[in-house]
DNA sequence: ATGAGGACATAAGCTGGAGTTATGAGCAAC
DNA sequence: GTTGCTCATAACTCCAGCTTATGTCCTCAT
């Protein structure tokens, strides 16, 4: 017996530490029903299956989730809270439903989407929950790319709808700002920065390595261009994702989306650095072919985006 | 309740349709390190493995993920947003795991910690995260209960730092204030609320019935003095999580905190109502024993809960 | 009381997915 | 060429999770 089953992180990572989505979706069930045979039943396995489930989970957590009785099961106190976590891990394989679902269909769809990253990345796959809870039975596709091609497949007519970041819109489409965004600076808990109080100023975020997205990128470009083209790289990446995944890890200052940091900010995994004299303000666009106002699900869609504004004005 | 279950996509619920949580991980390896054969040794699996794990994924999503080379594998640009989706995922696994291992290690933690249910379901995770990445091997327990129960830990010697949320400190602890919090009004994006642009007034609150948490709960409380008692439920639920779902569903406006509703606001499946005239901010407080300064991890912990503030001050 | 019905547990057997080893094939650099 | 990296394919093993069948416990109605 070389290894020992508790260890500060034992090797099996999350996936052996943590239920499946099947398992959580049944215990969503049974909080939701107060019982393991009703639970099992709107999953569609039969109940000494969710028996089984159900309690490998408990010894697999080492935690009681439910009160069995003879006339029912209750959550216990630590299971509700397992509960809503595990809810938060079910709601993020919708969303990854829902985006995925887009992106395959390709085909068929009866609302072809065009949609710059940032936007696909964060937003597109809330509202297309939003629209499927709305219109369950409208196909959508996802094409995702930067503003010039999301431009592209608008007016060569292969797409209804397109979302872009840019600073400008392209020629040839209308379109309605729908979001602000702001990049921000961010780093490390740990990082001095982090416990900066006076604003940082338009020289220091321009004399110091930045890990940045690379040149070309949306974000890069609003970055240059709010600083004069000065931008100095510490690690250049080629995702989003990675600069995140870099600053968390300590490697040093990174510019963001705030889109793509507020997790991180939450949960403290990355600090907001405040800065000061720099135009890091962007808009968030819907684009469509000049005079071709959305109509049916794209219009649809375009009202779900738009939160507290009042009526359109294309 | 008793509002009809989707339709539109089959009955094989989520986990049909995403990757589990092991297929996902290595993903996100084959991700950062660009070639499959590495990914695999990353999780401890052989390369067949994963290249079969891979493969059975882009066939389960119907895209194609990665583009294969004879030396190595980058990612495809859905693949590149499948990813990103799929971190979300393994984020909110992650924070899953921290709390269900802080839920049963329970015996020997050398950090034993008592929070609220509100702060343990939205905010511990998280930080659990920041100080397991700064101090790996701190065991943590976590108690969840109300104020009192908080209180009685930590005034027994059984808990080493606790969180409350309730308006008042209990007797016998000092107290931090690290966070504030507030109740917020919302509703589902079609109701007749979320297009208002005039505040509610509070008479206007109180006279329409709202989806609330039982009486007693700290949320509760707190809506009940704003209101001067008069708080008119439409359905009283056990849970935040209960609540949200029902106000989700369009049942009508709930009174959550802000903190329950974040990624519902985000995604716009739930609305913000503006409401004037209600006194419905409170404190998230870090309390211990009076006289016995956090020490060793939980003065860590404390910390971290602190973002941008300086050093404390009981 | 007593029997019916609901809810959960246990037992035994089946199946498929995911893992393994072994091997082959394409491409690059020396 | 040969070495070394990549990925793909094949054959086999194994276990997690499913099913059906049955048992126990409790409550409620007759």
């Amino acid at each position: 017996m070389s290894n020992e089953e508790e260890r500060a992180t034992p090797p099996g990572s999350l996936s052996h530490r943590v239920p499946d989505l099947g398992a959580l979706e049944l215990l969503l069930a049974v909080a939701r029903l107060g019982s393991l045979g009703g639970a099992a039943r709107e999953v569609g396995i039969t109940q000494p299956a969710a028996s089984s489930r159900i309690r490998s989970m408990e010894r697999q957590l080492g935690v009681a989730l439910v009160d069995r009785s003879p006339r029912g099961s209750r959550l216990t106190d630590a299971g509700a809270l397992v509960t809503d976590w595990a809810r938060r891990i079910v709601e993020a394989a919708e969303a990854f439903d829902a985006g995925a679902q887009a992106l395959r269909d390709r085909r068929d769809s009866r609302l072809r989407v065009a949609a710059s990253m940032t936007i696909a990345e964060y937003l597109l796959p809330g509202w297309l929950l939003a629209l499927r809870a709305g219109r369950p039975d409208t196909a959508v596709s996802l094409l995702a790319g930067n503003s010039a091609a999301v431009a592209e497949r608008l007016l060569a007519g292969e797409a209804d709808l397109g979302f872009v970041e840019g600073v400008s819109v392209p020629p040839g489409l209308d379109s309605a700002v729908i979001a602000h965004d702001r990049l921000i600076v961010v780093t490390a808990p740990g990082h001095a920065w982090a416990r900066r109080r006076r604003p940082l100023e338009a020289s220091e975020l321009a004399a110091t390595p930045l890990i940045l997205r690379e040149k070309g990128s949306g974000t890069r470009q609003v970055l240059d261009a709010a600083l004069g083209g000065l931008a100095r790289p510490l690690i250049e990446l080629s995702s989003t994702t990675a600069v995140k995944a870099a600053a968390v890890s300590g490697a040093g200052p990174a510019v963001l989306s705030e889109l793509a940091v507020g997790e991180e900010l939450a949960m403290r995994r990355l600090v907001r650095v405040p800065v000061e004299g720099v135009a890091l303000a962007r808009d968030l666009r819907a684009v469509w072919p000049t005079g071709h106002r959305p109509v049916g699900p794209a219009r649809e869609l375009l009202s779900l985006t738009r939160g507290k504004s009042g009526p359109s004005g294309a």
